[in-house]
RNA sequence: GGCCCCAUCGUCUAGUGGCCUAGGACGUAGCCCUCUCAAGGCUAAGACCGGGGUUCGACUCCCCGUGGGGUCACCA
């Protein structure tokens, strides 16, 4: 029902100065779901241009991050491609020559103003209540006399001339044309005096050379945009489509997402960074599905997608440029659905780390049936250890006061375990057909209701007052144990 | 503050001039199912920021307010 589009090339290009986080990891997945639905490539570029902001594990954390959320680069650093090096770090030669390449057809100048210099203007504007930016004390500099000085290898920067008249308009697929005037951007750095090229200069010339065809990038870009599209009328090159979805703003929707909210979230128990997200018990699908469904929706009903379905139903048409509280409540809700999705062989697996790393030794025997008990009841995979992990302990702690019910006394209780006993000794096969209408008779015959019985084999088989059903987890635990565990109740219930 | 972007239930959203007494989802409340808890089913409360236009007719188009967000570095 798509209209067949060309292969497009679609690049994600995280700077390495933090872990991957919420918003950056629903930009990776559109990238992504754009890339594979039009058969086209994924691409993974660090943008490493600061070094100062470097932080070493930055880009294990990313490429980890887009592994578990299934999203793998099809070019990249680990990947390789044929535009490599995917490191902005080792691509400074490049820039440089592209820089040089400006300067050389007048759109670009050498500027040799001081940090110190430029800081005592900016501070000077602010003073008389002018809007700061670069006073283009070097644009008029002779060119042969700049080049002149960097040959004698003075310190410089090579700035973007902007025109000083009239207006620039960039366009953005969401949102249209932007018109800005030309007086309010600034000649801005594209080669540092450390020789690096500058985000600006950087992006915009690997875009280019490595085929980028669409740039979806967060709205924070939406300021220097006008910029961007001046670069790449100066070097004469097609411009990709330029999509800028909007930023995440915390879950009561005021300001985005800071550094004090990560935190927060995570007490609270919920993810901003995508590498904590397994260790809370959420699955990939579930994160994926979530994420696409803030800032872009399918129709009027359908929210359930696979992966599968997101690269088949994704579109860049159907993106919402306004801006988005996260809503954790719906993670949870997502990550239950996709849990049921599952395949209990599947289920049973991914909830065995888990039993484990809650001190549990997993019977393989009785995994898959646990799994299958469980799966409807679980929304975090963090949960299954307190729901079930009963099931793979030999005994579990008995609590008189909660066996016994206030509908009965401990002797009842206690008569009641034996009768059980005897009940399910009886028979072969624990299950509600052979068990269940005696049951019910024999809480008659005592005076008490069935859910009350109910409620003493819960606590007695379990240790919990909310388990699984009860035949089923019996079957489970099997004759031997479920038998075990009434007597060692009648027993402390008798001598209580 | 300048510039830019955005504006439908608490939240995510559908809606592209008449299909809208505005649809769905999460959450919330109630009911049903039921051995607990979930799951599932049903129901309820809940929104077009305000004011002007344009039009036979605006949630939808335009303008102005207001509100929210972003951005103003030799960061990205």
């Amino acid at each position: 029902m798509t209209p067949p589009t060309k292969p497009a090339r679609v690049r994600f290009a995280p700077s390495p100065t933090g872990y991957l986080h919420l918003g950056g990891a629903r930009t990776a997945l559109y990238d992504y779901l754009l890339a594979k639905q039009s058969g086209g490539s994924f691409i993974l570029r660090i943008e490493d241009t600061d070094q100062k902001r470097y932080v070493p594990e930055a880009e294990a954390n990313f490429k980890n991050a887009l592994h578990w959320l299934g999203l793998p680069p099809d070019e990249g650093p680990d990947a390789g491609g044929p535009h490599a090096p995917y490191r902005q770090s080792q691509r400074k030669a490049i820039y440089r020559q592209h820089a040089e390449q400006l300067i050389e057809s007048g759109d670009a100048y050498y500027c040799f103003c001081s940090p110190e210099r430029l800081d005592k203007i900016r501070a000077e504007q602010l003073a008389n209540n002018e809007n700061t930016r670069y006073d283009g004390k070097c644009r008029h500099l002779p060119p042969g006399e700049a080049a002149r000085r960097v040959a004698n290898g003075e310190e410089h920067v090579i700035r973007f001339k902007i025109p000083q008249e009239g207006t620039t308009t960039a366009h953005d697929f969401l949102r249209g044309d932007i018109t800005v005037e030309n007086e309010v951007l600034d000649d801005i750095i594209l080669i540092k005096s450390d020789g690096l090229a500058v985000y600006h200069l950087a992006a915009m010339v690997d875009d280019h050379l490595m085929g980028i065809t669409h740039v979806i990038r967060g709205s924070e870009w939406l300021p220097t945009f006008p910029i961007h599209k001046r670069i790449f009328d100066a070097f004469g090159w097609e411009e990709p489509v330029w999509v800028h979805p909007s930023l995440f703003l915390k879950p009561d929707g005021k300001g985005k997402l800071s550094k004090r909210d990560i935190q927060k979230a995570r007490e609270s128990g919920y993810p901003i960074f995508v590498n904590d997200m397994p260790e809370m018990g959420f699955l990939p699908e579930a994160v994926n599905n979530w994420m696409a469904l803030i800032g872009w929706s399918y129709d009027d009903k359908t929210e359930f997608f696979t992966m599968e379905d997101l690269i088949e139903k994704f579109s860049i048409e159907k993106l919402n440029p306004s801006p988005a509280a996260i809503n954790f409540s719906k993670l949870d809700h997502f990550n239950g659905l996709h849990i049921r999705n599952l395949e209990v062989e599947d289920f049973a697996e991914r909830i065995r780390p888990f039993f484990e790393k809650a001190g549990y030794t997993v019977d393989n025997a009785i995994l898959p049936k646990v799994a299958a008990a469980i799966q409807t009841r679980t929304k975090r995979l963090t949960e299954v250890g307190d729901m079930a992990g009963f099931f793979f302990e030999d005994e579990v702690e008995l609590v008189t006061e909660r066996i016994v019910s206030k509908k009965m006394s401990a002797g009842q209780a206690a008569e009641a375990a034996r009768r059980l006993v005897n009940l399910f000794s009886a028979v072969t096969e624990i299950n509600s057909d052979t068990c269940e209408q005696p049951l019910r008779d024999m809480a008659k015959e005592m005076g008490l209701k069935a859910g009350h019985i109910f409620g003493l084999l819960r606590e007695t088989l379990t240790g919990q007052k909310i388990s699984p059903p009860l035949f089923e987890t019996m079957d489970i635990l099997g004759k031997e144990k479920t038998i075990a565990r009434l007597e060692k109740a009648a027993e402390e219930l008798e001598n209580g």
